[in-house]
DNA sequence: TGCAACTTTGGTATCGATTGCAATATCATA
DNA sequence: TATGATATTGCAATCGATACCAAAGTTGCA
């Protein structure tokens, strides 16, 4: 059923029932009652492809999900989604994984479908690849990232200050008079990266001059648990961990308590992301919210804004807070 | 850049143009070269709205996710957009909540989309309502319902029985010397029905011939821990629970914990989804499995069938499976 | 050289809407 | 009844692609 099918059953022309469906004046009242009686009738739906065509604008965005493991981004797209639906777009979602390859291609997807605005949820969206990406095909429209940034001039982000947060937590063991720590790290990624460094600074801060303890691990509860056992075979002075993820923190948590280990007061540990893991474990571990979900709510309204002609913040820091548990 | 932007250019028409776009044969490669270069110079993305318009096919699809606080839903349709993904198409996704008025709201909007196929991830997708949206506005595109499914000769199910599920967990608790049973419920949705039905299908194939103990909680831990309390308090005879989800089963969990009992000896219970809150809590639930994932899975891979033509089963049922944990 | 066969290219209609402008109808007023 | 103002309506162009068909160009062979 399209506009003309209408048109013609009703005796007028296309412009017509155009008005009418759009409810725009200079109808007679006679007429537009006819013609709504037959868009009711036959259920007509406006297509909105033709409608996009001319009007240049489509009423739909786009948003890409690095990792869909972390629940946190699943359920920040999910809020960008809500916030946009109540406004009357459509959402376009692409879990893209954390490779550059599969980001720039979705790009491109998204480019090609015009898309008004982009939601990047995820640091690994900070590569020169993506940069290159969206500079070529998407320099003409906003786009916010969540947990991420381009130097690009229509790039905005909306960050978790890891580094800053981390640090906090070497404060926080510290205060509890654990001062020989160690950082488990699961895979570097921009995100991580910064949490490194906030390890670095904030060991530098409390005065300790050697070397910070680093450790790698698979992304699993056994890696987690595994490289614990190791970090601590090599070096049994530690009495503070902290874990890249809540999940090696649960994974990790395991292996000390297996060996032995009276938490939090013999060791204490911490992970990050106040994911499930950290609610749930037993014990319930401390963990660094990043506040996933307030960041991809600002970066929803940051879009909304900017797509309504306004203006938006280029960088936003948000704190992390620590959530404290039972192994602090 | 469009294709006439990019034929001017290349001193061409557009015909030739879009030609090389879609590697079509029967051109020169001379001018083939000369184009390419242009498209790649220009970044050239083709608009896929006026391509979807001529070619009445845009290669999208709709999905329709109920509950967000459902992780094996949201998980669901990640794997349904992955899915597709691979094949080229476009996801959009919707968050409808429970209710249905915005279930047919939504239904519309892809209908005016446009959209190929449509899975729809919940139970509560199975209403009057639903029915008649997808009935007057669906009803020329295949529809593929998990955990639900509508008398429609375009709409095709994939439901977990969980009616049969709940019974084998009742078998489950008598098989353990737990006789005297009650059923959690949290909120009446077509789902929860079948678990009660199962219930109580259960009891009757034990030989139990009394009616069947069923009360009501919120859907929060709070909820249930109070509803339990007074569950052993009105009916102290009871020795085995099963939570209509693994939120109240952690939640009722604690309850008997903080009441004295011993679980799983004294009192079992179990949980159903299997769900982090049955892996993770302590102890851990025995839950049942409805393979949400699998389910979204094979929706994807019928409508993947459909749409290319296919023939795919109108309703396919999936048995739960028990994962037994510590409460049982 | 002429003609058939094939390759390459362009013209034009089309998809389903929107929109500005022109045309017509209606009405009130002189 | 004539006139101008206003209310309705339709025509035709447009958005950015695709696709059929015709036209032009090229090649091979008699």
């Amino acid at each position: 059923m399209t506009i003309y099918d209408i048109a013609k059953e009703a005796g007028v022309s296309a412009s017509t029932v155009s008005r009418v469906v759009n409810n725009k004046p200079g109808v007679h009242p006679s007429t537009k009652e006819k013609i709504e009686k037959l868009l009711k009738k036959y259920h007509y739906s406006p297509n909105e492809m033709a409608r996009g065509l001319i009007k240049q604008s489509n009423h739909m965005i786009g948003i890409l999900v690095a990792d869909i493991r972390n629940v946190h981004y699943t359920d920040g797209a999910y809020t960008v989604e809500k916030e946009f639906a109540k406004l009357g777009y459509c959402c376009i979602i692409f879990n893209t994984g954390s490779g550059s390859a599969e980001k720039t291609e979705y790009i491109q997807v998204l480019s090609k479908r015009r898309v008004e605005g982009v939601v990047m949820i995820g640091s690994t969206f900070q590569t020169k690849e993506v940069e290159e990406a969206v500079s070529q095909f998407m320099s003409e429209i906003p786009i916010v990232i969540v947990n991420g940034y381009l130097e690009l001039p229509n790039v905005y982000g909306v960050l978790a200050d890891e580094c800053a947060g981390v640090s906090t937590l070497v404060d926080l063991l510290f205060s509890k008079g654990h001062t020989r720590l160690a950082f488990v790290n699961n895979c570097y990624t921009p995100s991580n990266l910064l949490k490194i460094k906030g390890f670095e600074e904030g060991l530098e801060r409390q005065g300790v001059k050697e070397k910070a303890v680093v450790y790698d691990a698979e992304t699993t509860l056994e890696g987690a648990y595994e490289v614990t056992k190791k970090l601590l075979r090599e070096h049994p002075e530690i009495d503070g961990i902290i874990y890249s993820v809540d999940l090696l923190a649960s994974g990790g948590g395991r292996a000390l308590l297996d060996m032995g280990y009276h938490v939090p007061d013999q060791i204490a540990y911490t992970g990050i992301d106040n994911s499930v893991y950290a609610e749930f474990s037993t014990p319930k571990i401390t963990s660094l919210d990043n506040k996933l979900l307030e960041l991809s709510m600002m970066a929803a309204r940051f879009l909304v804004d900017l797509l309504g002609g306004g203006k938006a913040t280029k960088k936003v820091m948000v704190f992390s807070a620590i959530v404290e548990r039972e192994t602090t």
